[in-house]
DNA sequence: GCGGAAAAAGCACGACCGTCCTATGAAGTG
DNA sequence: CACTTCATAGGACGGTCGTGCTTTTTCCGC
């Protein structure tokens, strides 16, 4: 019960790569297959279908976004330098050779919409504790005085969110070379909405 | 040469509503053509290739929207009005029954960012424009004294957009009751920014 | 090294895909 | 009404899809 298991995460890593570029629908059997030197079928006995795939996808690239954004970010002083760090974080992760084609999560979120379904489920959790996160960040930040009592911390989230969303159009639908200035000043402007009390 | 331009047009614009749910790789000839209760070969011979018709569904969708969105605010007062008319306009396209499966627009990128080719053109023209559009709104504002002189008018046009991305996403994938709400919140935050001078 | 278990391959299936070719029907023109 | 042009239907093609069988190969504990 070794050998399986290595190849099953073999088999993840590929496929997350893989469906950054061409989805989680565009995600084939066949085509997972081919890239990584395995038969159709010897692939297809790891998972009991294709829905399963995608959800066991899903959480391989959570769990990898977890340990390169969060965790390191959690290292880093409480309050505006953590939720600083999880912005910072998050344009690296975005950098990142395994996602060439762009932040799985966007991609995924954009196809599952509107399909209902394991798949789904399993990507709306992990959207809502990466936002959870983020204003958890926040409201430490607003104890430690840092932000402005008042602060809305889940608006806050939302719109640092936005601001994510915002880059990653820029970047690969647009190409814009400015993305990654624009995402910055769009946030740094965010943070310094938090300072202020009731702008 | 009547008929034929007739339904070609109707078949377009099934295949937009059609396609703002399944996204423009999803849509498939046989299962547009069985909506619409033609044969596949009849419906094909409207469009040399699937390609051509994801770009005229693009070119049509665009249509409707700057019919819809853009010239209704060109109706409404010169500056910080017109700005938010186009902002309004935006949350009300969002919302029409046209787009059940939600903005087609960002649907596509999400699954074009990666795939060039002439439906990948025809939208980030449509972009381009679209935001263009946005920028010269914001320009106009500060002209009319209603922004302040130093506006990057570009970077605001970028953060309008994110706005609508976040509330897209807090929407359609979250199903947050509260998605226009924070839409709104965080438009007005921009707007508020862009009055007082260098904040 | 052997034998049982696990992993991978081989193969076939029905369904759907985009595309093309040909025939038939309807529309428009003189 | 005849004739041409155009719009649609029918059918077939090579492919790929997800998914099940059965067989073969590989691994691992004794």
């Amino acid at each position: 019960m070794r050998k399986g298991e290595l190849t099953h995460q073999t088999i993840l890593e590929t496929a997350v790569r893989l469906a950054s570029r061409v989805g989680l629908q565009g995600l084939s059997i066949g085509g997972l297959a081919e890239e990584l030197g395995l038969s159709k079928s010897g692939l297809f006995a790891h998972f009991k279908s294709k829905t399963e795939l995608q959800v066991q996808v899903l959480e391989a690239a959570t769990a990898v976004f977890t340990e390169r954004v969060v965790r390191p970010a959690l290292g880093k002083a409480r309050g505006e330098p953590r939720v600083r760090a999880l912005f910072d974080g998050w344009l690296t992760w975005d950098r990142d050779k395994l996602l060439e084609g762009g932040c799985i999560f966007v991609a995924a979120a954009a196809e599952l919409d509107d399909a209902p379904g394991p798949a789904r489920d399993t990507l709306v959790q992990s959207q809502r504790d990466w936002l959870d996160c983020l204003a958890q960040a926040a409201r430490i930040a607003v104890a430690e005085g840092h932000f402005r009592e008042a602060l809305d911390v889940e608006q806050f989230a939302h719109d640092q969110y936005a601001v994510m969303l915002g880059f990653h159009h820029a970047k690969r639908l647009m190409r814009d070379p400015q993305a990654e200035a624009r995402a910055r000043r769009a946030f740094d402007a965010l943070v310094a909405a938090a300072h202020t009390p009731t702008s």
